[in-house]
DNA sequence: CGAATGATTGAGAACTCTCAAGCTCGGTGG
DNA sequence: CCACCGAGCTTGAGAGTTCTCAATCATTCG
């Protein structure tokens, strides 16, 4: 779920060598425009900015969200190394987006030949991340729509050390509780029970630093988010 | 929201003209490998099928969902007349698939050259749907993340009642309250009690038929759904 | 006109939220 | 080096919303 397109025996819908066209770039060579690094919480563009730009994480983590008047805050994703994001098809962005640790970012300029035009590694590359961002945010409907609160951690837990492809030993979350929380639909403090339960249950240990998890039955994890 | 590519001032990502290769093909008159026609209720894919074709919405309702291992369902989405669906990066399809009504469809072939070959017209029709997709789950995870029942149902009225383009007057919903549920992460039985508030208060009226609807108060719906 | 499917309503249970307190870890300064 | 401090995390108790189970009602279809 974390590569790109899968090239399993049906021919690509997005080709990835285009015929008589072939960059032998590697997609992450695409042109950046410059780099940019932010401090962790520090903004990188609001809801409303003009999208003349998007982003792809070098290093660090970026949250997505929007809020309700109220204030109450949906994170859309968390975007890892590679990931790309702030990419619109109106002329502004719906989204706000922060650092959640210090990340360092490749900065692309927004133009009509991005993906028509002569760079087509970023071209795909920027199919490929749609892509991917539509599978994630089914995948996250599903979670929202129809988890329990200690199903959506489990699911949460397991598709992070996935994507952030830590070994059998411990994961570092890069996100607060808070932020969990906003992104699954939760409250800080049905995070929090329902993780110190995966704890006694077994499922997951808990370093003293809280912000440590070891998946400790990743078969039962899978089990609860089926 | 349920326009096309944006054409606001920014130059758009994905140029609707591809220099030299000006197809004055309306988008909607890109090759349909043929139409079928499904009957309501009907399966048109399912979870797991090669997912050789895509489709396109001719008239009538497609709903696209998935299940979790017990049953619970979760409709990702109601796919109306223009709107395309069944289109993956990988080689099966991730959802199932059923006609709420019945349906025509036009089915496309996956090609490699679907987009990046020589029928530019949907290759940017492909590309501007999976950003309205992309668009509406994010929209979606907002309501199923952090709206209450009535909330949920005033945002899910006033959706539908733009994209079905209905005048004033009343809109039929094409389907069922249990679809509704599936889509909104609630139970039937929630449905029926946060439209029949909505009602109570004089927001929307409901006639005898119970798949007819009338918003009443289009302003304090928005308000609700923020 | 009657059966059947879908929708509504009711009552109680369950889950999550809210509000509030207490705890821990990590950093800071004496 | 250790005690203190603060932000974030955890825990508790009670309230609230939604869910579950069950019955009733309505509309459509035969």
């Amino acid at each position: 779920m974390q590569t790109a397109l899968a090239t399993t025996g049906l021919p690509p819908v997005f080709s990835t060598s285009l015929p008589g066209r072939a960059l032998p770039l590697p997609a992450t060579e695409a042109r950046p425009v410059h780099r940019r690094t932010v401090a962790a919480e520090a903004e990188i563009f609001a809801g409303g900015d003009r999208a003349g730009t998007f982003y792809k994480v070098v290093s660090g983590v970026v949250r997505t969200y929007r809020l309700l008047s109220d204030g109450r805050r949906q994170i859309d994703a968390f975007h890892l190394p590679g990931d790309i994001f702030g990419l619109e098809a109106g002329a502004e962005h719906r989204f706000n987006a922060e650092a959640v640790t210090e990340a360092r970012l490749d900065v692309h300029r927004r133009e009509p030949r991005a993906l028509a035009g002569d760079d087509g590694a970023l071209a795909r590359e920027i199919v490929a991340s749609m892509m991917k961002a539509l599978e994630r945010a089914q995948e996250h409907m599903m979670l929202l729509g129809r988890k329990s609160a200690r199903e959506r951690i489990a699911t949460f837990l397991l598709t992070l050390s996935r994507r952030m492809a830590c070994d059998g030993a411990a994961m570092e979350l890069p996100m607060s509780r808070t932020d969990m929380a906003d992104h699954l639909g939760l409250t800080v403090e049905s995070v929090s029970r329902a993780v110190t339960q995966l704890e006694r249950d077994g499922l997951i240990a808990l370093p003293p630093n809280r912000r440590l998890v070891v998946l400790r039955d990743v078969e039962a994890l899978a089990r609860l988010a089926e």
